[in-house]
DNA sequence: CGCTCGTTTGATAGCAATCAACCAACGTGG
DNA sequence: CCACGTTGGTTGATTGCTATCAAACGAGCG
């Protein structure tokens, strides 16, 4: 793998957002914008997590293995999102790029510390909080079918593209996501194309047919 | 299930905690005491979330329902947990009573807006938030005896004594935190039994035989 | 053209869910 | 005091979903 460690410009990035996210509750991240190519480590487990992210373009996932190599994605983190808050001084756990990935970079203190935004961080943890508990609610009672699905609406959702979703993770990742193995989000996905739920132009260009159908199957 | 809607003093109710949270890291609720019965609601769904939770004595869960009845419990407060804080308005969770309990009530306003104390819920949301991927991890990696085995040892570490252990919920509130069945939680315990790895006296108290034999379980 | 890599498809195995008894503890009322 | 019903837990038999093992496929590329 290639490694493109271009730290270019210092850039202030301001909001632009719109979608999810309380008024006036996006974060301001002004740091050095950074490239990252496919698959390249972020930061890994047990660095010092002296430094906090925003994606501009790409996407990250965040992730913890078990000892055997058993690896568990806890978000994927998409264009306007934060990530890289931690606790401790400390990474609990892993981030790399799902895809060629531009990111801006801050230290964490510039951040944390700004007074005008300590209301953001801890509704941005609290934001957190909520989809991981609602993946929690998917990987303990959900089945193999009702996973993808919720999966799909969800990132149908944080894309904001309509119906329409280029997914920008491998299958691999989707099923480290899910809980599940490779093989059985791609026959999940095979179903859902051949229930018509879904449409597939290559197997990253995903067409939701019929989202209320999808939407069911998550009860 | 009878109702005990027991308001009974005002109370200042200072830390005196010592294990995990950081030094100051404790949250302090000014409220009223209340007592829960057994399987006693505290919230639901959909409700207002102006309130705040500390226990004093016994437990509490906090759950997600599927619509057909599928349960995933998020997380187990214990005393001295802080539960309730949300990010809406709204309940995105229940909230019962495991046991016979004692909690502090609070209105959220009176403790976030509380300057002093922002940096503390900023690190207890993030607190909160590592312990949901630690569970999710395990939905969605281990298999049902590591994750039995994880579940006893984080509870014996927040319970402070030491091997023994008191479970203060039913076999079926570790299943829906789990995500298993009550059966196989049941199986589960027997089989550690049977191997030397604890004790039972009675199905509600553990002992810890070989608590290096059930972390080798959790890698 | 033949390689590699990611994905799909197929056959089989295994773990946990489901369905069903059974058991012990407990409370109730005859 | 004891039959009875209830509740929570354990144990057994079987099913079924998803993992595993294995192979084929197709796109991109030297």
């Amino acid at each position: 793998m290639p490694t493109q460690p271009l730290a270019i410009a210092r850039t202030s990035y301001a909001p632009a957002s719109s979608a999810e996210p309380g008024p006036c509750d996006e974060i301001r991240l002004v740091g050095v914008t950074k490239s990252f190519g496919r698959d390249q480590a972020i930061y890994g487990e047990g660095e010092p997590a002296d430094l906090v992210y925003k994606v501009i373009s790409g996407g990250v996932r965040t992730f913890r293995v078990l000892a055997d190599g058993r690896r568990q994605i806890s978000e994927f983190h998409l264009p306007g999102d934060v990530f890289g808050v931690e606790l401790d001084a400390e990474r609990r756990s892993g981030a790399e790029a799902i895809c060629e990935s531009v990111l801006v970079v801050a230290r964490r203190s510039a951040v944390t510390e700004d007074p005008a935004q300590g209301q953001r961080f801890w509704r941005h943890a609290l934001r957190q909080l909520r989809r991981c508990q609602d993946q929690a609610l998917t990987l303990g009672r959900r089945s193999a079918s009702e996973r993808v699905a919720s999966f799909l609406l969800d990132l149908a959702q944080r894309l904001g593209s309509g119906d329409e979703l280029a997914l920008p993770m491998s299958r691999q990742d989707m099923a480290d996501y899910l809980g599940l193995t490779i093989e059985t989000v791609s026959r999940t996905v095979t179903q859902m194309q051949g229930g018509g739920l879904i449409e597939l132009a290559g197997c990253r260009h995903v067409r939701l047919k019929r989202p209320g159908a999808l939407a069911e199957l998550c009860e």
